[in-house]
DNA sequence: CGGTTAATGCGACGAATGTTGCATTAGGAT
DNA sequence: ATCCTAATGCAACATTCGTCGCATTAACCG
């Protein structure tokens, strides 16, 4: 996922380099917004020369995915808070908070994702990580007899968490954090009431 | 919406014109997909000139925006199947239709307007009138006494369609057909049971 | 018919965007 | 310390992108 792992030498100034580069680019991110983000801007603000920009990350995108790739956190899992219903807010709030604050580096790299294949492999590979991590909150409702032994993770999770992403990042309506929270309160009912077996 | 609409002049030529960019707007997006869509592409294929493409459409968004408005039907509703499932399943049938194929028309638009704010307003718009004409899906369920009187349109509409968008175009998932009529059947009954309320 | 003029065609231009060859610098190894 | 070389800096170049002034064409109007 990195660009710059595994580098035949990643001694200090090669490391420095990429350190100032980053911070750049979240700083110009935040400045001008993704539509805004160019490499030139990035080079000139880290004080990096243009081509070496080009050479490492090539696109905006990749500059993106590295950003991505230098801040995930591979330890992440979902809180248990003692119940589907707690569990799944938990998880809602955090995607509400990650994608209505302006800017958003999610939203930045759903954009770029948009782009270049690189970025779409990169976030597809991130989501996917993400969800199947996210399933055990499923798996310990039914362990806890919550809800019916053949319910459907998948859908209980894309239920709960997928208004979220269609109405911040596609419809670009507003959405409460409260509403955001009512979505994951509905997916927990439905899957209480047997909605999502198979 | 409509770029090229209400021109002082909208005699032969112009239509002509606009008809051969359209033309060849879609024909360069089936060739090379969203990310190889240019304007000097696209005025070459067309036999129109860069100038007038520039002068006309301005950027790549405004093709794509001006396609979708040549291709909107206005006159566009849900069908009444006769119960709530039925709509929803309908509806999503359509939708996964639009975004499973390849290359797809709706993500493309989808992809412009994460570049330029007037794809964006244009694909808002289209989006809010399509789900306020949704909304009678859930009336007639409610009139017919499918689902209770309290049930949140916006919810239902949201919570069935919502996966379709998520998984085919920001996850990138393959989703069949069948699973896409799911999500309709797990939203109507959810609504019956009386998740939905306020 | 001819006249008017919006729309288009045309070429040239400037700016932004990437690319390439070569010089220089600074990790890392001996 | 000294050498080796990957990484970076640098400048020039090619390409693409978008704009502008002006000539030309062809709808629309009388």
């Amino acid at each position: 996922m990195a660009v710059a792992e595994n580098a035949t030498r990643p001694g200090g100034r090669t490391a420095r380099v990429r350190a100032d580069v980053l911070k750049a680019v979240e700083a110009e991110l935040a400045e001008h917004g993704y539509d805004g983000l160019t490499i030139d801007g990035v080079a000139a603000r880290s004080g990096v020369h243009r081509t070496t920009v080009y050479r490492r990350w090539g696109t905006v995108a990749g500059l993106l995915v590295d950003l991505l790739a230098a801040g995930v956190d591979d330890s992440w899992a979902p809180t248990d808070t003692g119940s589907l219903e707690g569990d799944l807010m938990k998880l809602n709030r955090e995607i509400h908070d990650a994608l209505a604050v302006a800017p958003s580096l999610t939203v930045a790299v759903i954009s770029s994702s948009f782009r270049t294949p690189e970025a779409a492999d990169a976030l597809r590979a991130f989501w996917e990580d993400r969800y199947t991590r996210s399933a055990v909150v499923v798996q310990r409702a039914i362990d806890r007899g919550e809800v019916p032994p053949d319910t459907d993770p998948q859908r209980v999770l894309m239920t709960a968490t997928a208004p979220i992403y269609h109405q911040l990042v596609l419809l670009r309506q507003p959405l409460s954090r409260v509403a955001a929270e009512q979505y994951a309160r509905d997916s927990a009912a439905a899957a209480r009431a047997g909605i999502y077996g198979h």
